[in-house]
DNA sequence: GCTTTTTTTGTACTGAGGGTATAATATATG
DNA sequence: CATATATTATACCCTCAGTACAAAAAAAGC
């Protein structure tokens, strides 16, 4: 992406976090990134379409650290987990994500409204494949519960324990009170059998998220950190690592868009790795 | 209230459920109520101002069958607050009340933000002392924590539920469902002792908002119904009903702004019952 | 019934804001 | 140096909230 373009979804960011997005005039874009409108318009095609692309940006990055934390551990350990919802509330609060997210819900806008409602319930479902990581099989019946009533409670803590504490705000704490609050639910649905939603319905809702299993996906994060692990450090490293982490971004995208792009770096990576041991990488691509 | 006004509002409500509130310009309120633009300036200093007059408009009516509810029913029973919450979920969804409230937190209008927070805090002190009835003193420090995590179940609950069951959507079954995990949730904090927010914090939360203290609502509530009782039918039961129902609403406002009507009120009441039986109505005037 | 006051209406206006069009200018590329 | 592309400045259109004000209609007072 181009540097000023980078810059002025950089500049608008910093200004919806500030004064919100309808509070935002176009023309406090240009003024602060300065550019002009006839630029503006090259760009994105609308204010909206800006919004989105701010969205996909704080997006991809925090979706990767999210990962970057399940590397190496186990996922049936909760304080990975925990770990995992620090860091998503972290983010939100530093790039004042919900608040937009909330915001844009009500702009008429059907586009922007099905964008917004498909990261929510990619959110949604990772929560509840991380719930099956922790609780396993035999309480599967009541994990998509167990992920709603989790987020409702852990969004209304941290909104209201933000409120009562302002500057010593822990979000540790209320993730962790949280935590605990969905354990005893989970023991609790377990025991009386009383289901709400029945899990199958996440298909419903995320439409052609035909998601790699998680099986797939931890498996490829693990053999990427392993090939990581064999480079040396040489003035090639970076490079390598850049390649690698490409790789991984793009296998893990639900539709396969650039295989060429893929191929091409695999055959880059070759050259450092040989042949065998790009042999398992290689697999992953269907 | 002007017949004229209460038109207005009532379109104008009805527009902004079909169509949202920014959505609604003042020209379609026009056009669908049948007045000039200079009369609905006359009317509302702004837009703003007459959704706050629809809001006040729906709470007022909300709040009335909400207690009435309560009547003559024990407050410890859990099966009168499920009626209440039920209430509540059927008023929000005809009134489409929740969506407004959010759109409106993102209109940049400091007024009406802070008009609508104090009524969602005001929300959550009613459940916050609801949970005091019925869990009692001995759940006191959790009741605040039991509070916001029991609305943030609900609200999720519901909102999944509907997104679940479209049009077969079962409030009922919602509220049930979550008030079995309040219990459960408020069961595990008093063993546990874990304690999020404590409800003192509820105070500094109601700014100006020394509400009676629950027993003088419940009292003034039981005395007024008890009145209503002696009346026999005949042709003047209409009025003596309607009088004593301000009264009511008069005395639970916050504030006393119009002692003269209420004094005339009961004045006329007097007729009815003579000056010893309404001494006890008298007594709830500060 | 007539006068005065209040309410309502119609019309025209202001200003902000999103978005378009385009000719002129600057910058990069070959 | 020439050509293609990116950028700028300027002027413009449209919608919408809100204002101003004189004319007309309706209420209220007597």
């Amino acid at each position: 992406m181009n540097d000023r373009k980078q810059h002025v979804i950089n500049t608008a960011h910093q200004l919806f976090v500030e004064k919100g997005f309808q509070a935002t005039s176009i023309q406090d874009i240009l003024d602060y990134s300065s550019i002009s409108k006839g630029t503006f318009y090259n760009y994105f095609s609308s204010k909206n379409e800006l919004l989105m692309a701010i969205f996909r940006d704080i997006q991809k990055k925090f979706e990767h650290e999210r990962n970057e934390l399940l590397v190496g551990k186990d996922p049936a350990d909760i304080e990975v987990f925990i770990n995992q919802m620090v860091l998503q509330v972290k983010t939100h609060r530093a790039t004042n994500l919900i608040p937009l997210y909330e915001e844009v819900l009500f702009l008429n806008d059907v586009e922007l409204k099905k964008f917004i409602g498909n990261i929510q319930i990619r959110l949604l479902r990772w929560v509840y494949e991380r719930l099956n990581d922790i609780f396993g099989e035999s309480n599967k019946p009541y994990l998509l519960d167990g992920a709603i009533m989790f987020t409702a409670i852990l969004h209304h803590n941290l909104k209201y324990e933000r409120m009562a504490n302002r500057l010593n705000s822990s979000p540790e704490r209320v993730v962790r009170y949280s935590v605990n609050r969905l354990v005893i639910l989970m023991n609790d649905v377990n025991s009386t059998g009383e289901q709400l939603l029945p899990p199958e319905i996440l298909e419903e809702w995320s439409p052609s998220c035909h998601k790699k299993d998680k099986t797939y996906h931890e498996k490829l994060t693990l053999e990427i950190m392993s090939l990581k692990k064999e480079l040396v450090k040489d003035k090639d490293l970076e490079k390598y690592v850049e390649l690698l982490d490409f790789v991984q971004e793009e296998l893990l995208q639900s539709d396969n868009k650039r295989p060429f792009v893929v191929e091409s770096a695999l055959a880059a990576i070759e050259i450092y790795f040989g042949k065998d041991k790009l042999q398992r990488l290689r697999s992953f691509i269907q």
